[in-house]
DNA sequence: TCCATATGGTTAGCATGGTAACCATATGGC
DNA sequence: GCCATATGGTTACCATGCTAACCATATGGA
């Protein structure tokens, strides 16, 4: 996270980066202040999502399965890479989905027995139904 | 933060809120793209930091030190408010850098005997400035 | 003066993120 | 067929973020 409320001015950025000639001092702030943004954002999506009982990761990881087209299940590798998260993390945010209830074991598993292919259970499907317009519309009204 | 590689389609956003009109999908999948870049440029940052041996906050802390214009040192409430983070965030924070050599009390105390004003030891000025233009370089070239 | 309240700072406990190391199962070259 | 290697997943450990609760010191009104 970054959340730098008083950004620094141009003319700081310009003296410190003096024998750096390529970086321009407006583009710098211009990040920063895109940077913040984002960072105030991302805190209250995490807000609004921990108030219905998830995470973002564990959040993502129901989208994910959700919008797979042909299937109805995905293991945890498969999710990792779609989320770009380690391994471990997406581990522990599926462990805790389970515990809730909101996935489980898909009916058919592979027959490689070192995979888990994962699916929404009905109360996960209901979940990120009732979640899901509110995690839109704080996007669609953001600052960014 | 929010590493979702696979951003969803319009038609997805599209089709979860039809029942939400004041959402337009074009509009959260550029908010989306925008929160993307803006997780992987903090997720660099935080690699360029860390290999200096500072996390973002202890680095910020030493920034808005570092920046006060008429004074050389802050109090922990100060930069807290200026950082926007949590106070025992920040408390932690700066007890690293205090570990660290780089911050230590400031030679001339507060009569608030609850208060301590911290200021950069020679060393954090030395840290922070063969940091700041890598740092400013990498927010220079980011995709935002 | 004295006590209720506010403020600066730290500690405790929890959740989430990461890397490294570890099992269990597959797979491919010999 | 068998062992080295790769891959899916978990565990262990550490850093960082948060809130709630806790000290210590200030402050203001009865």
């Amino acid at each position: 996270m970054f959340f730098l409320k008083d950004l620094p001015s141009e003319d700081m950025i310009a003296g410190v980066t003096v024998n750096v000639p390529e970086v321009s001092s407006p583009r710098v702030l211009s990040v920063l202040t895109k940077l913040r943004a984002a960072s105030v954002l991302l805190r209250d999506v995490e807000a609004y999502l921990r108030g219905h009982g998830l995470s973002q990761t564990q959040f993502l990881a129901l989208m994910m399965i959700m919008r797979e087209p042909e299937r109805s299940s995905l293991s945890a590798v498969e999710i990792a890479a779609r989320l770009d998260v380690s391994k471990p993390v997406l581990s522990k945010a599926l462990a805790s989905l389970a515990d809730k209830g909101l996935i489980a074991p898909a009916a058919s598993q592979p027959a490689d027995r070192r995979q888990k292919q994962l699916s929404l259970t009905p109360e996960g499907e209901q979940r990120f139904a009732d979640v899901l317009p509110g995690y839109f519309s704080i996007l669609h009204d953001a600052d960014l």
